[in-house]
DNA sequence: CCTTATACGGAACATTGTTCCGTTTATCAA
DNA sequence: TTGATAAACGGAACAATGTTCCGTATAAGG
């Protein structure tokens, strides 16, 4: 955002230096160990494994996430970033409805992941207060997009709230943990429902 | 329960020495502990300090909980066979409106002391998977049937769920932890809404 | 009163979050 | 290219906490 090359200071302080390389490689490093450790072991996993994983020392980990929680934070919130830029690059490679319907999947994997983060979620920490509204915020309008795009085309109907259907979603996923098929195909009839009494009044005209 | 006394025991074993009185004084001791610093600290609360508090060595509380999560599970069922049983109580002891409402503030009382236990229930320990159950066995009989005798009475619509109304009352105690007089007044709300609409068509005859 | 199964106390151990600090290294200017 | 230096690194050390172990104390029963 502000890069700040080494030409005079806008104000008076000394050129800051630029971030050094290593620096920006560990940190990138750290969030894809901890999305891994995260996937395999819930977000109760020790930080020590996940600075080993990433080959790094905890000094390390600590310097860029002072506390735990800063990492689950980060991983979370760099999780749903991605499940939200899915959704753009879904929509414009593939038709209305098979794009809601590979967003939705690859939104169910993300939601795999996290084992463990609803009791983070509850414990009272301050530190995930924000997290909640982070998803609602960057994930409704993403999934409305393509509800929208698809109820346009007439393919699925178009009373479904975006995030009443998240959040039955992720509860589908938690409710049988380690059974990712019942997962898939219960999440398969929710869109199968989607498309009961679709209407193409709307039906765009080419 | 099973007291076993002296006596030659039915089957074959050797008559079991009765529990030692010390032991039983303890365990007693220890739920009591464990229910104050629970209500203080949240259930996160660190097991030598419920130890110190009931006077007791760590060894003695391992003895009687193995693991940290059955204190939290024996505490957790005492407070609500506490509420249950208060619910016959109150409804002895007071006409049928006011032992709703005094059974509906013991019931926040308890609730309140349970900071942390959502987190607990929501972590995925298999040791908490029956507490929902028991909590919903135990409690939605006692408030059913002091809504049912209000209910009779007329003194209350008979139109709502017993759970329903617990877990409001739940989540309304959660929403604004400390101050427990806005959480008073919310559920008094809820109370009088409950009035609205009451009909007698079932009015006792005496 | 003696024996003994039972229970007790708390030191010791294991795990895990976090801090500290001596060492290494990327950046920058000369 | 090279030397100075701020930044980053690694991992030992610390602290908090769940759990185990075992020598000691004691209540129950004869």
């Amino acid at each position: 955002m502000s890069e700040t090359p080494p030409g005079k200071g806008a104000s008076a302080a000394r050129a800051p230096r630029r971030v050094r390389a290593d620096a920006q490689r560990n940190l990138k490093t750290l969030i894809k160990a901890a999305l891994d450790v995260f996937a395999a072991s819930g977000v109760d996993a020790p930080v020590r494994e996940i600075a080993e994983k990433a080959g790094v020392g905890v000094g390390t980990l600590y310097r860029h996430f002072p506390q735990r929680s800063d990492l689950i934070v980060a991983v979370f919130r760099s999780g749903v970033d991605c499940c939200a830029d899915a959704a753009e690059t879904l929509a414009e490679e593939h038709p209305p409805l098979e794009a809601l319907s590979r967003w939705m999947q690859h939104y169910v994997d993300f939601i795999a992941t996290k084992r463990g983060l609803a009791a983070a979620l509850y414990s009272g920490n301050p530190a995930y207060d924000n997290l909640p509204a982070y998803f609602e915020q960057r994930l409704v309008p993403a999934l409305k997009s393509l509800l929208d795009k698809a109820g346009a085309a007439g393919e699925v109907r178009r009373d479904v709230d975006p995030f009443d259907l998240l959040r039955a979603v992720a509860q589908l996923s938690n409710s049988a943990p380690g059974d990712s098929e019942h997962t898939r195909r219960m999440v398969a009839l929710l869109i199968d429902g989607l498309r009961y009494g679709a209407t193409s009044d709307h039906k765009p005209r080419q």
